[in-house]
DNA sequence: GATAATTGTTATGCACTATATCGAATATCG
DNA sequence: CGATATTCGATATAGTGCATAACAATTATC
């Protein structure tokens, strides 16, 4: 149904055709390829996984996408928020990103103000990681956006008794794996 | 528990000491730093999403290491085997892959004698895929180790119920989010 | 038969990841 | 105290995954 409801949609536009093909559409009365056979490939756990987690990443960059932030970025912005004080060895740690990596990845939050560094007092090495004002109003978006758009449809798809299961399945993963 | 019978573990074997910063390992008496808190982060789908299809693959990557194959390639083959006569176009889009970056892969493989390319009478601009007698083999031993190491693992972790139940919804999202 | 589309391929660029190394600052230990 | 080792942020660099444009050969379309 929802095909051929965008077929026809897409005929009714056809008067400023840019020739079938280059839509991408399957010829009139083409042959359609059989679909190929997965096989054991859908038992895999990993696959099934990565493709999910593409899918998951794409949906949140265009719920997100008025804010201009990514997963990680977010993700940085959280950490900071509920962790003031800390510097960016044990940011990155916590997050699973390298230190070297976490640069140039700082460097882009600090240039769009989104946090600071402060040299540390106490050990003039370490940088002392804050969110600023805008910083802080930028995560109060996105948090609305990613729980209005993003965990919202997510809980519309699965439900949210197996959107809570799935959660615990995949933390239990990350943390015992 | 698990801290303390780790510590002390490697204090017995501290005779052939090289240096305790040396090894990662907090000093005697240290205060460790508080765990951060992730907050928010921890309800966040993707994230454990992420991080749950990294331990998956590094754990697939460990089982599978003696036959040199990572996820996709095992892939590649899997699908092969389950669908003959196919071109790598069709295989490609199957997996996901952009044609530009399956060549590359292709070759690997068929360096290795797993599969060939072999000219399609039909269409003489595209490559039929086949896997070689050696690319059974291998993928033969591969669906071993991995269902033997590596998913009998996640099998112990989480049941064989919690697991289908998991797979079950990563595939959802996969086709539907 | 002219034009457009498809297949495999190459080239290229961007993002993410990983390792080695550096200077500055601090910690450790004789 | 003073020498050595360690830690912190940073730079350089390399590998990998992923994406787009373009090309020659071949096939499809009109």
């Amino acid at each position: 149904m929802t095909v051929s409801k965008t077929a026809s949609a897409a005929a009714a536009v056809d008067a400023a055709k840019p020739s079938r093909a280059a839509r991408k559409e399957p010829a009139e009365g083409a042959v359609v390829d059989a679909a190929l056979q997965l096989g054991e490939l859908s038992e895999l756990l990993g696959y099934s996984l990565k493709r999910a987690q593409l899918r998951v990443f794409e949906d949140f960059l265009r719920c997100v996408a008025p804010l201009q932030l990514t997963p990680a970025q977010f993700s940085v912005l959280l950490l900071l928020d509920r962790n003031p004080g800390r510097n960016q060895t044990e940011i990155a740690n916590t997050l699973g990103i390298l230190r070297p990596n976490f640069v140039a990845m700082l460097d882009g939050l600090e240039s769009r103000d989104l946090c600071t560094r402060v040299r540390s007092t106490n050990d003039r090495r370490s940088h002392i990681l804050m969110l600023t004002d805008k910083g802080r109003a930028v995560l109060a978006r996105a948090k609305k956006l990613v729980a209005t758009k993003h965990e919202a449809r997510l809980n519309e798809l699965l439900g949210p008794a197996n959107r809570a299961a799935l959660l615990d399945m995949l933390a239990t993963i990350a943390r015992e794996f």
